[in-house]
DNA sequence: CTAGGGTTAG
C-alpha cells in the first residue's frame, strides 16, 4: 500500500490557524508540545503538567515527571581509571600481585559480585601500569555479565582498564549488539588493536542483521574479505537468512553461489535457510524441488527441512498435501519429531479444530517423541479465546499430570485470559504467584497485566506495577509504554501519556504508529484536533507510517469538533485512495458525520 | 555463534 501523503492535511492546519477557536488561547497547542517532544524542552507555563505521585521522579533528560527509568538494584560504582589516586580509594583492595588479584577476580565473577569486581578493575588499573593489569580472562567474564545487566558503559570501562585480548573485545562486541548500540559495535570492531577473529564478525553482522541492517552487515562481509578474515558457514547462513527477508530468495542465491566460489560448502542449516527463504514467498512446490536437488549438492534433507517445507503447506492450507509430506518423512529416514507435531497443533489451533489437535497431542508418544509446553500451549490458548475458562483450568491440570509444568508462556496465555475475561484483580494475583510456582514474570506477563488494568480503568495499579517491574529490573518497552500512554488519554492525562512518549524516545526506539495513535485519539477526544493534526505531521515526518486507525481517529476528531466539511474531505479523499476501507469507515466515521 | 513449533499494545 502507497504510504498515504499528509498534503490533505496541510490545508487544514492552515485552515485551523486562521480561525482559531477560543479553547485553543487558553490552552497549550500542541505544536510546543510537539516541540517538547523533539527537544525535550518544557511545555509552556500555563500548562504545568500535573503531579504524578504514584511515579518515582528519577532523573531525566526532558522536565516532565519522570517515569521509572531501569536501574539496577545497586548503585552504579565510578570507575576512575584515569586517575591514579583510585587505588586509594576506601574499598581499594591491596595489591599483593597481579596474579593474586586476578585470581581474586575470578572469584568475584564467578560469584556474580559485580560491584566487588568493578572496584578490583579500578584498583588494580590504579596501580603502577608495570606491576599489575587485570587478565583478560575474567575481565571477558565481568563484561559479559555487566552487558547481560544492560551496563554497557561500564563494561567498556573494564575493557579499557584490564589487556584485553580478542575475547575481552567480542564480549564487548556482543554486548553492544544486544543491547542495539550497533554503531558502537561497528566502531569497537574497526578500534580493534589485534585482528577480529571469524566469531567478532559473526556476533556484529548478526547483530545488524537482526536489526534489518543487512545493507551493513553485507559491507562488513566486505571489511573481513578485504582484511584477510575468512567467513565461515555461520558467516554466511546468518547473511542467507537476512538476504532473503530484504531482497527475497533469488537474490540469496546469488550468495549462495558467492560463497561456494569463495570455497566455503553450504551445510544443511544453510540450505535449510534458503527453503525457508523460499516457503515464505509462498512457493512451496519451488522449496519442494529444491529440497530434492539437495543430495546432489552432497547434503541430505533433514527433519528440519520437511518442516520447514510442512509448515508452507500448512500456511497454504494445503492439509491433503501436509498428510503426505508426513508420511514421506518417514519413508525418507527423517521421521517427524515433537516440532513437527506442535507445528500441526498450532495450525489446527488458530483455525479453531481443537479436538483434532487434541488428537495429534495424543498420538505424539506413539511416535516415540514427548510432547512439551509448546505442544500443550496452543490448546490452551485456544480454550481462553473461546472464553472456556473451566476447561482451560482443566487443560493445566491434564498438563501437570502428564509431567509437563506450565511455562511462562502458559501463564502468559492465562494472564490474558483473565484479564479479558474481567478479572483483572485475579491476574494481579497471578503474576505475584508466579515466583512460588517457579516462574520468572518476564516482561510480556507485565505488559499484559498492565493492560487488564488500565482497561479496567485502574490506571494507577497499573503505573504501580510499571514501578515493580522496574524494581525488578525489568526493562519496559515500546508496549509497556503505549500501554500506559492509552490509558492515561483515557482518563485525559495527556501530559503524563506524552511524558511516556518521550520516555520511549528516550530509550532510543522510534515511537510506533500504535503509540502515536493513542495520543492522537487523547487530543481528539480532548477536541484538540489542531494540535492532532500537529502530532500527525510530527509522526510522518519522522517515517512513521500512518494506518487506518490513525485516520479514523483524526476524522472523528474533525467531525467531533464541528468540521465536518473537512472530514467529509478527508474521509472521500482516503476511501478513494483505499486507505481507508469502507467497512471501517461504515462503522466509525460515517456515524459521526451523520450525527 | 547459523535452520523449524507457543504468549503482550491497536
Amino acid at each position: 500500500m502507497r504510504p498515504a501523503q499528509p498534503t490533505g492535511f496541510r490545508s487544514l492546519v492552515e485552515k485551523n490557524s486562521e480561525a482559531p477557536r477560543s479553547p485553543r488561547l487558553h490552552r497549550p497547542t500542541h505544536n510546543l508540545i510537539v516541540a517538547a517532544a523533539r527537544a525535550k524542552m518544557a511545555p509552556p507555563a500555563a500548562a504545568p503538567p500535573p503531579a504524578m505521585s504514584a511515579l518515582p521522579t528519577l532523573a531525566s533528560s526532558h522536565p516532565y515527571p519522570s517515569l521509572p527509568t531501569p536501574k539496577t538494584a545497586a548503585p552504579k560504582p565510578r570507575l576512575t581509571l584515569a586517575y591514579a589516586g583510585a587505588a586509594a580509594a576506601p574499598n581499594a583492595v591491596p595489591h599483593r600481585s597481579a596474579a593474586a588479584s586476578n585470581d581474586r577476580l575470578r572469584g568475584l565473577v564467578r560469584r556474580g559480585d559485580l560491584e566487588g569486581a568493578l572496584r578490583l578493575v579500578e584498583s588494580m588499573a590504579g596501580l603502577d601500569p608495570s606491576a599489575a593489569a587485570a587478565a583478560p580472562g575474567p575481565c571477558a567474564a565481568l563484561i559479559k555479565k555487566l552487558c547481560a545487566s544492560g551496563r554497557t558503559a561500564e563494561a567498556r570501562r573494564v575493557l579499557a582498564a584490564c589487556e584485553p585480548d580478542v575475547m575481552a573485545y567480542n564480549a564487548m562486541v556482543a554486548g553492544y549488539c544486544v543491547t542495539g548500540q550497533l554503531d558502537n559495535a561497528r566502531r569497537l570492531v574497526a578500534a580493534m588493536p589485534m585482528e577480529p577473529d571469524a566469531y567478532t564478525y559473526n556476533t556484529l553482522i548478526r547483530g545488524l542483521c537482526g536489526r534489518g541492517r543487512t545493507d551493513n552487515a553485507l559491507a562488513v562481509l566486505d571489511d573481513m574479505l578485504r582484511r584477510g578474515c575468512v567467513p565461515d558457514v555461520v558467516t554466511y547462513t546468518i547473511l542467507l537468512e537476512a538476504t532473503c527477508k530484504r531482497s527475497g530468495y533469488k537474490q540469496a542465491m546469488k550468495l549462495l553461489d558467492e560463497m561456494r566460489d569463495k570455497g566455503c560448502a553450504p551445510d544443511i542449516i544453510t540450505y535449510n535457510v534458503i527453503v525457508n527463504g523460499i516457503c515464505q514467498e509462498g512457493r512451496v512446490d519451488d522449496a519442494m524441488e529444491f529440497l530434492k536437488s539437495l543430495p546432489s549438492n552432497g547434503c541430505e534433507p533433514n527433519t528440519v527441512s520437511y518442516n520447514i517445507v510442512l509448515k508452507g503447506l500448512c500456511t497454504a492450507e494445503r492439509w491433503e498435501d501436509a498428510e503426505k509430506l508426513m508420511a514421506e518423512m518417514s519413508r525418507k529416514g527423517c521421521p517427524p519429531n515433537v516440532v513437527t507435531f506442535n507445528m500441526l497443533i498450532s495450525f489446527l489451533c488458530r483455525r479453531g479444530l481443537v479436538e483434532p489437535a487434541m488428537e495429534i497431542l495424543d498420538q505424539i508418544p506413539k511416535y516415540g517423541c514427548t510432547p512439551n509446553s509448546l505442544s500443550y500451549n496452543p490448546i490452551l490458548h485456544a480454550f481462553c479465546k473461546q472464553k472456556k475458562m473451566d476447561r482451560a483450568m482443566a487443560f493445566v491440570e491434564l498438563m501437570v499430570s502428564s509431567g509437563c509444568y506450565p511455562d511462562i508462556v502458559s501463564y502468559n496465555t492465562l494472564l490474558t485470559a483473565l484479564c479479558r475475561g474481567g478479572e483483572v484483580d485475579a491476574a494481579v494475583e497471578l503474576l505475584h504467584q508466579l515466583k512460588d510456582k517457579g516462574c520468572t514474570p518476564v516482561l510480556i506477563s507485565y505488559n499484559t497485566v498492565i493492560d487488564g488494568l488500565t482497561k479496567a480503568g485502574k490506571t494507577e495499579e497499573a503505573l504501580e506495577l510499571l514501578n515493580e517491574m522496574v524494581t525488578k529490573g525489568l526493562q519496559p518497552d515500546i508496549i509497556t509504554y503505549s500501554t500506559i500512554s492509552s490509558g492515561l488519554c483515557r482518563e485525559d492525562r495527556i501530559e503524563e501519556a506524552i511524558k511516556a512518549f518521550c520516555k520511549v524516545q528516550d530509550m532510543g526506539i522510534r515511537p510506533n504508529t500504535v503509540l502515536y495513535n493513542a495520543i492522537l485519539l487523547g487530543l481528539c477526544k480532548r477536541r484538540e484536533t489542531h494540535s492532532a493534526i500537529d502530532l500527525f505531521t510530527y509522526m510522518v515526518s519522522n517515517g512513521c507510517m500512518p494506518n487506518e486507525s490513525t485516520y479514523t481517529i483524526l476524522i472523528e476528531g474533525l467531525a467531533y469538533e464541528g468540521l465536518v466539511k473537512e472530514a467529509r474531505e478527508m474521509l472521500a479523499e482516503l476511501c478513494s485512495r483505499g486507505v481507508v476501507s469502507k467497512t471501517l469507515v461504515n462503522k466509525g466515521a460515517i456515524r459521526l458525520l451523520d450525527a
